[in-house]
DNA sequence: CCTAAATCGGACTGAAATAGTCCGATATCC
DNA sequence: GGATATCGGACTATTTCAGTCCGATTTAGG
C-alpha cells in the first residue's frame, strides 16, 4: 500500500519539463537541454516531450537547430491539461471516466451525485492552476504549520 | 494509457459495502450477506472488511451470528477516511505523502506552493461527504448538460 | 550532396502495484 | 462438539508504470 489519488512520474516529469519551457517562452529547447537542466535522462524526457508535442501542448522542429518550444501562452495551460495529456483522463474510478448514459444504473444509484461533485471540485483545482502560475510566484501556504515539501528525484535535480 | 488520480477498487468495493452497512447501522452483518448483497466474491469482501475492521471504521464479532458492524455514526466517516484506510494515504505524488521538511530543496522550489494548494483542495473534496451523505441524497447535479454516469462492476450488481 | 543534429513512432523490458484467492487458526453460539 | 464467522497472512496472476532502444525522417550547414 502506497499512496493513492496520485498522479505518474511521466506527469511530474512533465511539469518540470514545461516549467523550463516557459521559463524562456519564445526560444527553441532541444530535448537534450531540457533533460539535462530537469536531471532526466534523455531517452525519459524524450518520451514526455514527443507526447506534448503529439496533444498539441508543444511544438516541435525536427533536424539540426530543432527542437521543443510551448505551442501557447504560459497563461492558457492549466494542470489540468498537461495531466491529462501525459496520463490520459482525470477520474476517480473508470467509470467516471467514460461519458454520460454509459452507466443504465445510475437512476437506483444513490451516490451518483456525490461522485461527481467531488470529480468536479477536484477538477478544478487542477483546472485553477496555470503554467504561468507554476513558474512564478510561490504562494506562501496559509497554514505555516504544515507545510508540506515537495520533493521527487527530478523535482530535486531539477533545481539549479 | 487508462485514467489517473483515481482510487483503487478496493476502496470502490468498501463504499459500496459501507453503505450497506450504514442502511441499518445498529445491525450485525455477515461478511457473506455482505458480499452478496454488493455482487463480490466473498474472499474479496471479507479483505477489505478486515482491513476496515482493523482500521477501526467497523466492530466486529466473531463466531456463529458475529459479523461487522459500524464503529461510528455514518454521519462522522468521511469519503477521505475510507480510502485512506484502504488505499493508504492521499498524495499527488510521493513525496508530498511524506511530512513537511522531507524536501530540503523546498526553499527553491516555485511550484510547491501551488501543489500543497492543488492537494488540499483534493483532501477537502473528499473529507466533504460522509458515508451519510452517500446513503441518502442522490444531489441534484447542478450541471445537467455533463451529467456523468457511475458505474462499476460491483456497483452494478450492488443495486438491488 | 553529405554529414551531423534533432525529432518521430513504436516496440520492448523489468519492476512494481493491484486484484483476487486460499488456508490454517481462533473465537462464539447452540 | 459442531457449525458459523472472523483473523492473519501468504500466495498468484494480471495489469500498469518506468525507463530504454532503435530505425526512419527531417533539417541546417558546409
Amino acid at each position: 500500500m502506497t499512496t493513492v489519488l496520485r498522479i505518474t512520474k511521466q506527469a511530474d516529469y512533465g511539469l518540470i519539463l514545461l516549467v523550463r519551457l516557459a521559463a524562456e517562452p519564445g526560444r527553441v529547447h532541444p530535448a537534450a537541454d531540457l533533460a539535462t537542466a530537469a536531471g532526466l535522462p534523455l531517452p525519459m524526457a524524450g518520451k514526455i516531450l514527443k507526447r506534448l508535442a503529439h496533444e498539441g501542448l508543444l511544438e516541435s522542429q525536427r533536424g539540426a537547430g530543432g527542437g521543443y518550444s510551448l505551442a501557447r501562452d504560459p497563461a492558457t495551460i492549466d494542470v489540468a491539461a498537461i495531466v491529462t495529456a501525459l496520463d490520459g483522463p482525470i477520474a476517480l474510478t473508470d467509470c467516471l471516466a467514460h461519458g454520460p448514459e454509459e452507466c443504465d444504473h445510475a437512476a437506483g444509484c444513490p451516490t451518483q451525485g456525490h461522485w461527481h461533485r467531488i470529480s468536479q471540485a477536484i477538477r478544478q483545482a487542477l483546472e485553477g492552476v496555470t503554467l504561468a502560475d507554476l513558474c512564478r510566484p510561490a504562494v506562501p501556504p496559509l497554514v505555516r504549520l504544515d507545510a508540506i515539501a515537495v520533493r521527487t528525484p527530478a523535482r530535486e535535480a531539477a533545481r539549479t
